[in-house]
DNA sequence: CAGGTGGGTTCCCAATGGGAACTTACGCTG
DNA sequence: CAGCGTAAGTTCCCATTGGGAACCCACCTG
């Protein structure tokens, strides 16, 4: 029986039903950086190949990753994102600003990146898609859209009135 | 003995050490929005409270919470979020993201945005810091950055360069 | 034909998580 | 002033998960 969040209804808490793991990220991480076959993920991450096997299989029952063959006899696979899957990229990509920010050391982040579009090496920022300004947390305020229940979430409710007096 | 993330170089794996299980993100995310008692998050996660206390202490262990007592005799605590623990908040964004995009039935999102800013009801995109431009999936790639380490990700080190190999 | 590689599966053991009950300390209410 | 409610945990038992190492099978290469 689940007491999980998968049941939830909430998209936070169904999205971890899927990434709430320790490993499956890191295994989005390594798919989208291209490190595509058991093996090498399995020495990449040094994860125990049971558990690579159920997370790998988990992420095709969520259509997340698919496992496409590169060779029959032997059966041989890559496994690639699909359209979902690449759209987790972006949680990933949070993982690493937040550990850049603030659990790497000295030595600097072991990973940057450079925009094709610009060229430049940039930090991804987190923006309005109405007006384009950078949001920082606070510059938001949550409200109630039309899939909120009161009923999971009772005190989240309250919550959020609250959050409300205090703005308006 | 770990051989879990934790120790590894990698700034993705690091932030997992904090929020890669299944529940962390979702106390994130009630703190961030008012829920900040004890009895408050248990009832509305439904998680067991054995397992809320030990999350909420590896939360303060890591910075990302602290606990203010608002009565002593009898002692009552608020959990806010620290400065760090207030960036974790782009991760659950980005879990929110994702789930309203792919797992939220017809009924829509539970939970919308208004961006003070600009007042609009809006959607958090993520953006090149150096010239603004939306960035999606596809349009960064990956350069080894000052912290690399070839050891630890030996298979990810020969990736990107096959990456690199493909764009130059 | 021995050894290596890719992709798993199996087994055992230790750690983790759920659930429910118990505790402590106060405040309220009849 | 006895009893109930609330906040914040703690304790116990049991079921599930995860790690590690070994095993397996099909093929390829020297």
């Amino acid at each position: 029986m689940h007491t999980s969040p998968e049941d939830r209804h909430c998209s936070v808490a169904r999205s971890l039903d899927i990434v709430g793991d320790r490993w499956s990220p890191l295994i989005i991480r390594d798919v989208a950086l291209g490190v595509s076959r058991f093996d090498a993920m399995q020495r990449d991450l040094g994860i125990s190949r049971k558990v690579l096997t159920q997370r790998l299989q988990a992420l095709i029952d969520h259509e997340v990753l698919e496992k496409v063959a590169y060779s029959e006899h032997p059966p041989r696979f890559d496994y690639r994102l699909t359209e979902k899957g690449n759209d987790l990229t972006m949680v990933v990509l949070a993982l690493q600003q937040f550990g850049d920010k603030w659990l790497v050391g000295e030595e600097g982040p072991p990973l940057l990146w450079r925009h094709l579009g610009c060229g430049e090496l940039s930090s991804p920022v987190v923006c309005c898609d109405r007006c384009g300004e950078q949001v920082a947390p606070g510059d938001a305020v949550p409200v109630k859209g039309p899939g909120f229940r009161e009923e999971d979430g009772p005190g989240l409710s309250a919550a959020i009135d609250a959050l409300h007096a205090l703005v308006e």
